[in-house]
DNA sequence: ATGGCCACCGAGGGTGGA
């Protein structure tokens, strides 16, 4: 069973990186953010076609979350972490016996922005919600895009200072892990830790980049997960021919 | 070696991303 997290930036323009991405890796699920499109717009039977299901909530230019998989979803929850009804940031569903929540955290843009509190009070409403999930369901992962640093070494330049690495984001992570969540990450010596590059100043290839797209894993969970895995070709403009334009993000897999 | 901002909306440049 392939689970695989992936912040496309715009589902309909990386849409042929996509579908080159099912093809080569067949993941069994993946959870997609930022699709940046409203539901009309999001091209499922492209997925249908792929041999794949897709559920999905979306709104027009902004977020937008999905999971597209091999098997039936059931007990789908549509936005189940929510303050503003118009801000679709989570999805989950059951696919056999494993629970999946997939969550684009609010970014924040920076400590003294209005958008720093909306993503702490985000954050707080997560929790609460993933403290009942872990009572109701033995196998559960929560992936996404959680715009936190972990730990200092998933930053190429830690600074506590600036957005994704302060205290108070890191401490929301925290609280959420100690509910019961184990950080799926499993490092390879000799890369680095990293999932987001910014498109400036070529920071990709000079690996200046963050680890913030986490795959967080119940107890039941975690002890299945034997392979865990960057898929940063994806990132190169020539991994995909129909469309050289990659996501700032990295695909990241666990396997169990 | 790879890359050197991108995508949204809307009609141009402002906004958000991280």
């Amino acid at each position: 069973m392939k689970i695989v997290t992936w912040n496309v930036n715009s589902v309909n323009v990386r849409l042929p990186n996509i579908l080159k991405y099912l093809s080569d890796y067949q993941p069994d699920i993946l959870c997609l953010q930022e699709l940046k499109c409203s539901e009309d717009k999001y091209p499922v039977e492209e997925f249908i076609a792929a041999g794949y299901e897709s559920i999905q909530s979306c709104q027009k230019t902004y977020n937008g979350v999905s999971i597209i998989s091999k098997c039936k979803a059931k007990e789908i929850e549509n936005n189940p972490v929510c303050i503003d009804k118009e801000e679709k940031r989570s999805i989950a569903a059951t696919y056999g016996d494993i629970r999946i929540i997939n969550f684009y955290v609010v970014n924040g843009q920076s400590l003294n922005s209005e958008k720093y509190i909306h993503k702490l009070n985000w954050l707080s409403k997560a929790e609460k919600y993933l403290k009942n999930q872990l009572i109701k369901y033995k196998k559960l992962i929560v992936v996404g895009d959680f715009n936190i640093v972990p730990n200092e070494s998933d930053a190429y330049e830690f600074c506590e200072e600036s957005i994704l690495c302060s205290l108070q984001e890191r401490e929301a992570l925290d609280s959420i892990i100690k509910l019961g969540l184990i950080d799926s990450y499993i490092p390879v010596s000799d890369e680095s830790p990293y999932t987001w590059w910014d498109y400036r100043g070529g920071a990709f290839h000079r690996d200046i980049g963050y680890r913030i797209d986490l795959l967080l894993a119940s107890k039941d969970m975690h002890s299945t997960i034997k392979k865990y895995e960057v898929h940063k070709r994806t990132r190169h403009k020539s991994w995909c021919e129909d469309q050289p334009k990659t996501s700032d993000h990295a695909p990241v897999m666990i396997e169990c």
